[in-house]
DNA sequence: AGGTTATATAACCTATTGGTTAAATATTAG
DNA sequence: CTAATATTTAACCAATAGGTTATATAACCT
């Protein structure tokens, strides 16, 4: 997973880390509290702290015995740049548009409209 | 990975899923064309297809023996949504004031900011 | 029916993920 | 130095991810 988007992504499809985050954008924090809230071992959140600061999404520092965790959001702003790209396509009015359109395209073809018997999977857009 | 947003971001955290996304951003494709800029297998393009049904954010169809597939950003608007939350923390100019609140929070008890290093929250050790 | 095209599934492989427990490390306190 | 605290690392495990090749399925076209 070479590239920084791909590191972001993947660091935030984990609802325990997206919890980690959260907490750090409360105010920096120690890894012991980070942990509190979850039912897993202490190494289990110390890898979770790896993944978000090979991510960059995390920063660490040294104080005493703890390792402080402060958010770094920078990453966060690429990934919302991708995820902007998208919007038009999330928009209820160009959904309707979608809609409208893809009942065009499937009332268009003049070829014989067989009906779909086959199997569920694509029952998705059949309303 | 039970949530639509592990899901979804999970889905995002591949390049191939990505550029898939990008393709079928400018309108419904096979799979076939889908595949054509990869230099992986067919049924790895199919694998990938799967991952991104599965988060919800590709539908297919089905014409003659073409799937057709199409992107469905319903699921990027809550991944959107979840990020948007974090914008304030990469915003430079928020970040200014993030780092005013900041030490106004550690110089609260004292009144003036002398040298406190200490973060606030791992304080627990005064014993 | 048989052949071609488009796509999916099966079976397999290796690497990574997410978790565990046990041991090591780093730092402070006494 | 020793003990305590905070955190990481090591070794292991099961499940998943991402890829492969070979085979199966589905629909079309003679």
């Amino acid at each position: 997973m070479e590239d920084q988007l791909s590191a972001t992504f993947a660091a935030l499809a984990d609802p325990t880390r997206r919890a980690i985050l959260a907490r750090l954008a409360m105010g920096e924090t120690s890894v012991t509290e980070l942990a509190e809230p979850f039912q897993m071992s202490m190494p289990a959140v110390s890898k979770h702290l790896k993944v978000l600061e090979r991510a960059g999404l995390v920063a660490r520092g040294r104080e005493a015995q703890w390792r402080p965790c402060r958010l770094d959001a920078a990453p966060l702003k690429e990934a919302a740049g991708w995820l902007e790209a998208y919007r038009r396509f999330w928009s209820a009015h160009v959904d309707a548009l979608e809609r409208y359109l893809d009942r065009m395209e499937h009332a268009k073809p003049a070829k014989k409209n067989t009906n779909n018997k086959r199997r569920g999977s694509d029952r998705k857009k059949e309303k």
